[in-house]
DNA sequence: CGCGCACTTGACATGCGTCAAATTACGTGG
DNA sequence: CCACGTAATTTGACGCATGTCAAGTGCGCG
């Protein structure tokens, strides 16, 4: 294990673990923050594809010598370990559980990519936004992030709309009726929600086919 | 190894794998065919997330005691392998490699999400259905199963529709307008690629950021 | 020969995008 | 603490890409 990891670092908001078509030979696991990882077209249109923070690993999509497909930018202050990925072969040896917890880690990234594409291909604007609070919501709620139904979130607007592949004015439209259905507040970054029921009914999320609770 | 494989199954046209909802404790690997993963709103709208042929491994994303977060079909004949996937542990552990190779497919997967997800979200009708012909040939080559760019497509345009989040009326019409544009030719299911480079620049594919080479 | 399903096409409706400007929040230096 | 500049949010007016409805057309299969 000792070989394994290269070292810690801290990134400040704004800044990018790792670039679109950068090569990387590292891996990474989030110790504390936020990130988001992004694909974008020539023309500068970007889709946000997921969020991560505590306990994602970052940079598993990667081959060691190609270009990365997608980047990663920090939301939040981040700490970051940093490994190098060369080494993944011996420790699967040494450790094979650790193969099976990247399995498992990879597995949930698809479950969450599958329900970001229902989203963005089938849901309604509303739907989008109350789904993607809902998830955040559901998310945090796993991490222990959330405080009595309050949670910081560290994204703003036009990164929901990138997420969504909604505009960012239509996004503020959308935000508005949200709030005048009275089932969640948002004010700055702070979202509480009061009815998270409804909110999922909102989401067009299936009621007799409920989420995976939180494992541990 | 002989303790893994259980069996070996053969689908037909339109049966399932497993079903939304569905929970199965099994791993299975294509030997032959074409199958698609999809997920679906309480009302019917449906959302295809990936396709599936020979080598792709399906169920990785269930765990073995919760519902399946979404549901396969087979698109052609099916020929799958059947695993018990409680078996995996051991084998990790007997079989480093496997392990990464597993790692390496979860890898993949989750690269064409991402982009399904950028198509989805970020493209115009037009650049979808040329992304998805583009991204179809593509993955047709890589396996060898096209001929002179000729390529058998076992989809319709209702699959093309679930696949791109668009409607089936949209989808024809743009099908249109792309043939019209002279560089491909789709008459029943056989898809002929006459300027693939032109194709791509209709998708909005980033020229220099080339997708990674076929591996082998 | 006829039924069913995939594909087409036309007419019309609308959800969401775009443009532009106003308003508010926010960090920074004086 | 205030003044200012910049970024985020909000609102209005208008346009268009795509959806919906509905009616064909073509074709494979029994």
């Amino acid at each position: 294990m000792k070989t394994f990891k290269v070292s810690e670092i801290t990134l400040n908001v704004g800044q990018s673990v790792y670039l679109e078509g950068e090569t990387s030979d590292k891996l990474y696991t989030i110790l504390e923050g936020w990130a988001f990882r992004y694909k974008s077209m020539p023309d500068g249109r970007r889709q946000i594809v997921n969020y991560a923070y505590q306990g994602d690993f970052l940079g598993l999509q990667n081959s060691m010598t190609d270009k990365s497909p997608h980047g990663v930018e920090a939301l939040t202050i981040l700490r970051l370990c940093v490994f190098q990925k060369a080494r993944l072969p011996s420790l699967f040896e040494k450790q094979p559980s650790l193969a099976l917890d990247l399995t498992w880690l990879a597995a949930r990234e698809e479950r969450f990519l599958d329900e970001g594409l229902l989203s963005v291909g089938r849901r309604t604007a509303r739907e989008k936004v109350s789904y993607l609070l809902w998830y955040l919501h559901t998310r945090a709620l796993e991490a222990g992030l959330t405080f009595d139904n309050t949670l910081f979130l560290p994204m703003n607007q036009q990164h929901f709309a990138d997420t969504l592949g909604i505009s960012l004015v239509y996004v503020n439209r959308t935000l508005q009726r949200l709030r005048s259905s009275g089932c969640l507040t948002l004010t700055g970054r702070t979202l509480v929600i009061h009815d998270k029921t409804r909110l999922a009914e909102l989401a067009g999320i299936d009621p007799k086919r409920p989420e995976r609770r939180p494992i541990i």
